[in-house]
DNA sequence: CCTCCACTGGAAGATCGGGAAG
DNA sequence: CTTCCCGATCTTCCAGTGGAGG
């Protein structure tokens, strides 16, 4: 049933993106001069996860690369690389100049220096989940460096500006701002068209299904397509020769919890224990969840470590608090 | 109204872990 | 081997917030 499984991965970047036009002309647009060897503006893409930002700002860039015979490029996942060290180290390594750094011995300062000193051809840094910096006047520092072209990526426009201080804020205005709407149903299918063009063998699944698909998605391509994958996998697991309506049902499930493990993996003991006791209740208060944190635990962290724990587990989407001050709560995502 | 106190999150400093230098 | 140094992690301290209960 399965022809090609590249394709639903889920940092898949197509060879022709048609779903899109208005946001890659725009881009595009803001990119131009560097094709013609002046500099760009830099651009802040923003709008709900699964509207296509990352993948469109890679295949623009991927463009340009034909275009321009001399051009750097590189992608850096804020998420996985939140520090000021590791955003420097990973545009670093898109130069090829981190042979001689160690994260021990080579202070923070010496990286900014040699970005500084960089002259070589402009160099496009696509930095993604751009709202996940701890330091936000990395930024700064980024934006006033010669020979970078920036694209930055949020899913929230105006979260993030207000995050930022006022010379920040008044420095990233300059952005050519774009906006990702949530797909449409019939925009949806069609990407999940294109996919099972390439991906599937013809005839496995029906119009309708695609529906049902889309529909469970909510604008989502992401959800849309690893709903897809694992709809396949079910189907062609259990011997049926067409995706069937009970395996989307379970797809859309599996699919979403599937995202939530790989997550709760990443997470530390102490961690994962305040996981599972916030899982084991519908909703606890933190002096309980402390209590029974430390029950659980041998040698337990301080009451502000498991704030932090608490507060970065809000952020992967884990869970969710409730309320301020004596009111909080704290509750599982189901 | 006022006081108490559980809770939050910023700031500053201590500690950990591991590569480099001696 | 030891010593030095760094970022990351963790602790300590604390000002601020707002609900509970006189």
């Amino acid at each position: 049933m399965i022809r090609d499984a590249r394709v639903f991965q889920t940092d898949f970047v197509p060879n022709d993106v048609v779903h899109r036009d208005t946001e890659i002309n725009h881009l595009s647009s803001v990119l131009q001069p560097i094709a013609d060897g002046d500099p760009g503006t830099p651009a802040f893409l923003h709008g709900p996860s699964g509207t296509g930002k990352t993948c469109i700002a890679q295949y623009t860039v991927e463009k340009l690369r034909e275009q321009v015979i001399s051009l750097n490029t590189q992608y850096v996942n804020c998420w996985e690389n939140h520090s000021r060290f590791k955003v420097l180290y990973r545009i670093l390594e898109g130069l090829d100049n981190t042979f001689d750094i160690h994260r021990q011995s080579t202070p923070t300062d010496v990286l900014i220096d040699r970005l500084h000193e960089y002259d070589g051809p402009r160099y496009v840094i696509i930095l993604d989940e751009a709202d996940q910096l701890t330091d936000k006047e990395l930024l700064y520092e980024l934006l006033r460096t010669q020979n970078l072209e920036l694209i930055f990526i949020a899913n929230e426009e105006i979260k993030f500006f207000a995050e930022l201080n006022d010379r920040l804020a008044s420095r990233m205005q300059t952005c050519a701002r774009i906006k990702f709407d949530s797909y449409s149903d019939e925009k949806l299918i069609a990407i999940l068209r294109d996919r099972i063009d390439w991906g599937l063998e013809p005839g496995v699944i029906s119009e309708e299904q695609l529906n049902e698909i889309a529909d469970q998605a909510a604008g989502d391509a992401r959800v849309a397509i690893g709903t897809l994958r694992v709809a396949a996998r079910i189907a062609d697991g259990s011997g049926a020769s067409e995706i069937k309506p009970e395996h989307i049902q379970s797809a859309v499930s599996e699919a979403k919890t599937e995202i939530q493990q790989k997550t709760v993996e990443k997470l530390t003991d102490d961690q994962r224990v305040l996981y599972e006791i916030i899982t084991e209740h519908n909703a606890i208060c933190p002096g309980d969840l402390y209590e029974a944190y430390t029950d659980r635990v041998e040698d337990a962290r301080t009451k502000r470590m498991v704030r932090n724990y608490l507060q970065k587990m809000e952020h992967y989407n884990l869970i969710k608090s409730r309320g301020e001050n004596r009111g909080r709560e704290y509750i599982a995502v189901p």
